[in-house]
DNA sequence: CCCTTGCATCGACGGCTGTCAATATCGAAG
DNA sequence: CTTCGATATTGACAGCCGTCGATGCAAGGG
C-alpha cells in the first residue's frame, strides 16, 4: 500500500504486508531451507544429471546416518520442494521447480513477478480461500 | 556440473552443488524466514512508508509479547536480513534488500543472478575465506 | 523361498526455539 | 535527578528438531 512507484527494491514482500495465512504456507517452505544438509541435498538433486538423483546418490556425500537422509529429504517432500518416484529398488528425488520460483519471486524484484504470476502463482498444498 | 544448458530452470543451485560453507550460510537466512511471525515482520517493514517501521508500529499487530517481537526482530537481524537505527526514544527497522536478492537470486532462474553480481554477490556478514 | 540391498519408519535423547514475566537500559521530558 | 515511555535483555520452561541405532518393508536375485 506504500511504495507503488517500485524503487531500487519492491519485492511482493513490499507491495502489502503478508496475510497471515500466506505467511504460514512460505513459512513452512523456508523453514524447510533453514537447514544446511536439506540445502545442499536440494542442490545435489537439482544439479545431477537429469534433474533427478537416488538416494543412495546422495548419502554418501554427508557424515550422516542414512536414516537422518531419509528423514531431510521427507522434510523437502512434506515443504512440497521435492517429489519422488520409486523406480526398481532405488527412489529418484527431484525438485518441484514452481516452489523453487515461487519463493524466489517472493523476495526478489517485481519484474521476475509478473512472468510467474499475479504474486501467488503456484498451488503447494495449502491456499488461502480468497 | 550438468545442466550448463539452461534449460526449464536453472538456478545457482542447480548449477552445481552448493559448498557446505555456503550452504551454511544461506541456511541461516533461510532459517530466519522460516517463521510466520518473522515473514511478517519483514513485509510490515517493507512495505512501510519509507522502507522503514519502528517497533511501536509493528507490536499491536501481533498477539505476541513485546519481548517475543523483539526477539524476532534479533534474529532477523543477526541473519543480516534488517538493520535498524535508533532515533530518539524509537528504534527503526529496515530490510536489507541486498540480501533478499541475493536468497531470490539463488532460488530463481538464473537471468536473476546476472544483474545481481557472480552468484555471491553480498557480505552478509559471513563469508568464506576464499 | 530365502537372502540381500535400498530406503523408510520408530523410539529415544540432547540441544535448540518460541514464548512469557520480570527486569534492565536508553533517551526525553520535567 | 527523577520519572516515564520505548526497547532490549535475562531466565525459565515447554515443545520442536536433528541425530542415531534398531527395525520394518519393498524389490530383485540366488
Amino acid at each position: 500500500m506504500s511504495n507503488q512507484e517500485c524503487g531500487p527494491c519492491c519485492s511482493p514482500l513490499a507491495q502489502e504486508p503478508l496475510t497471515q495465512d500466506w505467511a504460514g504456507d512460505l513459512a513452512r517452505m523456508f523453514k524447510a531451507l533453514g537447514d544446511p544438509v536439506r540445502l545442499r541435498l536440494l542442490s545435489m538433486v537439482a544439479s545431477h544429471d537429469g534433474g533427478e538423483a537416488c538416494v543412495c546418490d546422495l548419502t554418501p556425500a554427508f557424515d550422516l546416518s542414512q536414516p537422518t537422509i531419509s528423514h531431510h529429504l521427507k522434510v523437502l517432500r512434506e515443504a512440497g520442494l521435492m517429489e519422488c518416484e520409486r523406480r526398481g529398488t532405488w527412489v529418484y528425488y527431484r525438485v518441484v521447480p514452481d516452489a523453487l520460483v515461487q519463493l524466489s519471486a517472493v523476495l526478489g524484484p517485481a519484474e521476475l513477478t509478473a512472468p510467474v504470476g499475479p504474486v501467488r502463482p503456484v498451488a503447494t498444498g495449502a491456499e488461502v480461500p480468497a
